[in-house]
DNA sequence: GCTTGACCTTCCAATGATGGGAAGGCCTAT
DNA sequence: ATAGGCCTTCCCATCATTGGAAGGTCAAGC
């Protein structure tokens, strides 16, 4: 099977299959005598693990972890089951963060008029008067950074 | 003010500052004889505004947007409510994706028994067993792509 | 005056995951 | 044989941020 076949059974495209090979994520893929890469129904299904996985927020350093314990036969449930559980206690993180981020915005939409008048509470939050909102956004780490 | 003060007092670090005004977000700063970047109060102001955005998860794009308004002394509170209102629907997106990934993996990782048997069902499920979980996140974008 | 250390400057590179595109080779059907 | 659709490698861009190297400047102490 050609890369462009297998990207469209996996739901990997082929620039991102060449790239988890380059990276070491998946083996180097079998060629044809002219350099063409071979994929395997097993490869395919790697790659739709790993779509999966990424589908589900997991970093690719993560979904190696997953792939590591997915090979070996011997794994303990429980050592995927702690990444699965490092992987939901990261997503609450964010969640929490987001939402807080997302409280402080209502709370200063809500304060604002929203008409043709240039006074806006928002923008004076954000000039800096802090005694204005909840604290918890103030200095709290942005979320992408 | 110097650059490394500027820094400290808006807490955006200096390199930050450097790029902030390569990508035109922020004027060029005055300069002394000798080079150095010069920065005043209302600077520091203007750079605080910044900080204070991107902890709520503006992108960049945005707060160039937001400092506009925030220049334009006839600006329209609605402009900016409107801002706001985008910045929460996207944030509000993102937590509905996250939740619906913390949701599935939450399922699999009750149904592992996390011993030290191999058997795994969050295992099974990334391997492509589509049928045993929500199909919410199955075709979903990955929030991070 | 000279040294030292802390600051500043510019430039270059890397991150992580992905997409875009160019230049060139291969394969298959007509 | 030719067309057009696939494949290959290589380079570049994204976005926000950090790191470092090489070199200039400033202020304090001797």
């Amino acid at each position: 099977m050609n890369i462009g076949e297998a990207a469209k059974h996996s739901g990997v495209s082929a620039k991102m299959i060449r790239y988890y090979e380059q990276t070491g994520l998946i083996p180097s893929a079998g060629r044809t005598a002219s350099g063409y890469r071979t994929y395997t129904g097993t490869d395919v299904q790697m790659l739709r693990f790993i779509r999966r996985a990424r589908d589900l927020g997991f970093q690719v350093e993560a979904i190696g972890e997953l792939l590591a314990l997915w090979r070996d036969r011997s794994r303990h449930s429980a050592d995927v089951k702690q990444l699965a559980q490092a992987q939901i206690a990261g997503l609450r993180r964010k969640i929490v963060e987001m939402e807080s981020m997302v409280a402080t915005l209502d709370h200063l939409a809500q304060g604002c008029s929203g008409d043709d008048r240039p006074d806006c509470p928002i923008l004076a939050d954000l000039e800096g008067e802090e005694s204005l909102v909840a604290p918890a956004c103030h200095s709290g780490p942005g979320f992408n950074r």
